[in-house]
DNA sequence: TTAGGGTTAG
């Protein structure tokens, strides 16, 4: 036997003892041997190198010593992934092989986790398909690996077969199975599958776990399934932190923002026990950047402060985004120049700000400014930086910085940026162009690239392509409602009322209704939202007898009500009096009554703006001297004395 | 031996 002595002894414990013997010179990393040692010494002496990070010389010791224990090869699969090795992983794996251990099922679990780390699933699946006594530990060490690397569907076919040989599951099996249901593109037949394994949650009196249960939550949430969801978590018998962070990102993730503050305040009052950590924090500051709710913000901003939270890299993103989402831009800003540190998600953050205020030329000065100090670009540095180019109509850029993904960057275009391209070309009016980017797509164009399309051909009228995109789109997405409406206002601009009589009944014929559009403003710390066709908010009467009376004024001024986009072949008059009723005018009339002099009035609108709104506030702007600042899906728009930020562009 | 929630975009 053989055991190295290293130059640093001092480093060594007490065991590693040397006998006085002549010593023999490493070739390799210049350590000493020691020929009389033990295989006992050796294992311990890899073992306590593998501790102090000096996996180099733990691996020479390795390859002298032909019995190495199990726990030495623990200690080393440990320290080639603290070391991000790869090579010298599949060296201890060869070794391990070599000195039979390749049936231990506990190494074959190191293993898998090992194999997962680096991403290299054939390897984790090798070392699961060749050890014959799969404990509960394997099969999940593999759940876990196959479920993180988005194989969903073979956790699930897996997962039925270990049921039908009658290997039993354990809570750990099911949160990785319930992982599994969202690690996947097949979103529809893995809800029921995740359905089922609730139900079989249930049977088997496992409902009392927080962990699963909170998986489950998740995993509804994932699927946008917020009743499911909502419905878990109240039945849960025992909640932590985690449950209700888990419950609020699922709010603040589907669209129901008010839900996911609502929430959080419960959590403040009814739970004394329970505090809000980072994670907690970064859902809530979502849900206020959803909703423009500034003054909430910087509550929660204070809170942030005074829990020390705030040099948490994921919460300082999210206030970035909080406050440029809020139209405080600088204060965003500000926020990123006070980090200590950046990583590549803080510079997104700032990217996108720049970009949804329309600053593009900004946005790509940053984008540079990343790579400058040394920080890799990921593939949603593109998708921001490509959409700030699309706000700012700027084509060129956008398609050099298209094309320096790959070349420069080794990253290969993905749906999201072949989406962004078809946006940037399509709202620039070179939609032929943005039709042929389809054409030569690489990967399949899903929904994003289709409805891009068809967003543009709406902003330039364009029917033929219009038609050609939503065949396309109402076979992908059939449910989704706004693909319909898209097409029937194209039409409807078109002036083809057969057309729009057409997609309205296929609507109908689906079961879906078109979803109204909603604007909120913040007043007071208090969030007010409208839909144009709201019969029980009390405020309707006074609101609607201001703005025709504003309309009235502002037609002397050169206002022109822009009545094109009405769905119903009506007269005109009947046209103007339902664009008066757009939700983000009723806001802008209930901003005006109650903001103070000099106030900005905030306003945030589920749908694109508008071209009748958009101009109906421009000359608001100008004609009540007030500072309007509204968010639509995409953008912001800053309206000051009769102009738009937008430059119309939009 | 193994487990749950979050960051940026669309």
């Amino acid at each position: 036997m053989w055991a190295f002595q290293s130059p640093k002894t001092t480093l060594l414990p007490s065991h590693a003892t040397f006998l006085p013997r002549p010593s023999l010179k490493s070739p390799i990393c210049s350590i000493t041997l020691n020929p009389t040692a033990s295989t006992a010494d050796n294992n311990k002496l890899i073992q306590s190198l593998c501790k102090q990070g000096n996996l180099t010389q733990a691996l020479e010791l390795l390859s002298h010593e032909p019995n190495p224990a199990q726990h030495t090869y623990e200690l080393l699969i440990l320290s080639c992934t603290r070391q991000n090795s790869l090579l010298d992983a599949q060296r201890v794996h060869r070794h391990l092989l070599e000195n039979g251990f390749d049936q231990d099922p506990f190494l074959a679990t190191k293993l898998i986790n090992m194999y997962s780390f680096f991403d290299s699933i054939d390897n984790a699946r090798k070392v699961f398909d060749k050890t014959r006594s799969r404990t509960i530990y394997v099969y999940n060490a593999l759940f876990r690996a196959l479920s993180l690397a988005g194989h969903g569907e073979e956790v699930l076919n897996m997962y039925r077969r270990m049921n039908s040989i009658g290997s039993p599951s354990d809570r750990f099996t099911y949160t990785y199975v319930l992982k599994a249901c969202v690690a996947s593109e097949c979103f529809v037949s893995l809800l029921n599958k995740g359905k089922e394994i609730h139900a079989h949650i249930l049977r088997h009196g496992y409902d009392g776990y927080v962990h699963i249960m909170t998986t489950l939550v998740d995993m509804y949430a994932k699927f946008g399934c917020v009743s499911n969801a909502s419905c878990v978590f109240n039945q849960m018998p025992v909640k932590n932190v985690v449950s209700w962070s888990a419950m609020i990102a699922c709010y603040a993730k589907n669209g129901k923002a008010f839900e996911a503050l609502e929430l959080f305040r419960e959590l403040m009052l009814e739970t004394q026990d329970l505090c809000p950590n980072s994670v907690t924090m970064v859902s809530v500051l979502q849900a206020c950047a959803a909703l423009a709710a500034l003054e909430q913000g910087r509550l929660i901003h204070g809170y942030i402060l005074r829990k020390g939270l705030d040099s948490i890299l994921p919460v300082i993103s999210a206030l970035v985004t909080m406050y440029a989402r809020c139209g405080k831009l600088e204060l965003g800003q500000r926020v990123f120049d006070q980090m200590d540190k950046r990583d590549v998600v803080s510079w997104n953050s700032l990217i996108s700000s720049y970009g949804v205020h329309g600053f593009g030329k900004k946005a790509i000065g940053i984008f540079e400014e990343m790579i400058y100090n040394g920080v890799e670009p990921s593939p949603i540095s593109f998708v921001s930086v490509l959409g700030a180019c699309s706000h700012a109509g700027l084509v060129d850029e956008g398609k050099m910085l298209f094309k320096s993904m790959h070349v420069a960057h080794g990253i290969c275009p993905s749906v999201e940026h072949y989406a962004c391209m078809v946006d940037l070309l399509g709202r620039a009016n070179r939609l032929e162009e943005a039709a042929k980017i389809i054409e030569n797509m690489r990967i399949e164009p899903g929904p994003k690239v289709w409805g891009s399309l068809l967003g543009s051909c709406r902003i330039h009228c364009n029917v033929e392509l219009a038609e050609r995109a939503s065949i396309r789109l109402f076979d992908l997405e059939p449910t989704n409602a706004g693909n319909y409406v898209l097409l029937a206002d194209i039409y409807a601009e078109a002036g083809m009322w057969d057309g729009v009589k057409r997609v309205k009944k296929l609507l109908e014929a689906r079961g879906l209704q078109k979803v109204p559009g909603r604007s909120w403003i913040e007043v007071k710390r208090k969030i007010y939202s409208f839909v144009s066709v709201d019969e029980v908010n009390p405020r309707m009467e006074q609101l609607h007898a201001l703005l025709v009376k504003l309309s009235m004024e502002l037609k002397e001024e050169g206002y022109v009500p822009q009545t094109k986009v009405v769905l119903y072949d009506l007269k005109a008059a009947e046209k103007e009096r339902i664009v008066l009723g757009h939700s983000e005018k009723l806001a802008v009339a209930f901003g005006l009554i109650n903001s103070s002099k000099g106030g900005v009035i905030r306003i945030t609108k589920s749908l694109r703006l508008c071209e009748d709104c958009h101009s109906f506030t421009k000359f608001i702007s100008k004609f009540a001297n007030k500072e309007i600042l509204v968010r639509d899906v995409n953008r912001f728009h800053h309206f000051r004395d009769g102009v738009c930020s937008c430059g119309d562009y939009w």
